[in-house]
DNA sequence: AAGTATACCGAACATATGTTCGGTTTACAA
DNA sequence: TTGTAAACCGAACATATGTTCGGTATACTT
């Protein structure tokens, strides 16, 4: 017979269980700071502790994680690096002055590879002039380097001095810079200097 | 009497073995990936097994690591925090169907702790219902878990099968959800499930 | 000199833990 | 229909592991 508590289901359900057992134990790792027994798992979710432990075996034979065989809470994942990389906040945009130089570093900020990638730098934005495309005051936006732009990019640019956050036009004779907000009117210059462009944004609640 | 192989030494030397213990955990976490048993640390320094116990939990009273009582392996430095917190990504946003399900998780991402905490989630917004606030399809949302809301909150409430993301404000009688678009209007309804509330969003271009 | 605290030991204990084994249920292919 | 493999179970085993206990040696204090 079966258990009382045993959750009658399909049996030909090939991975799901891996899958969760994956799930459990990086989100275990992830708040305990170790790894869980066999038996951890077992009880998370509803299983026999031998049926973790065939589990186990696979995903160490898959390669997913390794796992001394006889050797408590030792499981680690192959990949275990999240993908992070510092990205460092250079200061606030619309704050003055150039701010490129490494001195004005006071701090960096782990983001995810797939919104950053290195010599991205962060800046905090101030201002509601791209409040129409999304961009709020005190927002956090992750710049790529470069010195030039494509019509529509979201630059950061040098302005009489100030570093302004604005979308990139190229004309013929000059440069239109344009904020995203009716308040304010395009800039029409003749060249600018171009920091950066918009890459990745992140907001605080 | 005592041991053939005791190292006869001093007995005085208060922290010294202490030290040593912090640094070999240290350097067995490091190379294992996962802390060692009170008796690898014995035998690594030529202790006993009991006297390793002591002064673990001595370093634990002077609050140089973790140590859960009776649970294997589970040494951990309190400074060990990564900065960064693995936050799963449970799916989209008004995309139907509840989705709290742990079966939806499909990937976490990493995010520096000041913008989310453990048990937050993350939610791929779907939809321009709430442009007005910068929160743009395709953006991410980290949420807090929480059943309730205050006035003002943005939060993800389940509403017939769906999971959208509005702005919470509760009337004598009723809830109202307000879309941040003048494209859609007020969601007024007796009662709703909230699934959490607005932490944090980032965006990638 | 006696008392006391520290650092250590070995044995013993209880529980945690990884692992094995035979058996059951179900899906699916032959 | 039969056979087989996958997914699961409970019990049992052996070892690992945290912990306790009584005891010894040394240094320092009184």
């Amino acid at each position: 017979m079966f258990g009382i508590l045993r959750t009658v289901m399909t049996k030909a359900n090939t991975g799901i269980t891996q899958q969760r057992i994956i799930e459990y134990v990086q989100g275990f790792i992830s708040e305990q700071g170790y790894s869980p027994s066999v038996r951890d798992i077992a009880k998370a979710l509803g299983l026999a502790a031998s049926t973790v432990h065939e589990h186990l075996s696979h995903l160490r034979t898959r390669g997913v994680f390794t796992h001394e065989p006889r050797q408590s809470r030792s499981i680690r994942f192959t990949s275990e690096k999240p993908e992070v990389i510092e990205i460092p906040l250079l200061g606030q945009i619309a704050a003055g002055r150039p701010m490129l130089a490494v001195e004005d570093i006071k701090e960096s900020i782990p983001l995810p590879k797939e919104f950053a990638q290195a010599g991205n730098y962060i800046i905090k934005v101030q201002g509601d002039s791209m409040i129409e495309k999304g961009i709020h005051d005190g927002d956090y936006v992750v710049m790529h380097e470069q010195k030039t732009a494509q019509d529509g990019d979201i630059v950061a640019a040098l302005i009489e001095d100030e570093v302004t956050l604005k979308q990139f036009y190229k004309k013929k004779n000059h440069i239109i810079l344009r904020p995203a907000n009716l308040k304010y009117e395009d800039i029409k210059v003749k060249d600018v200097q171009v920091l950066g462009k918009l890459v990745s944004l992140f907001r605080k609640y």
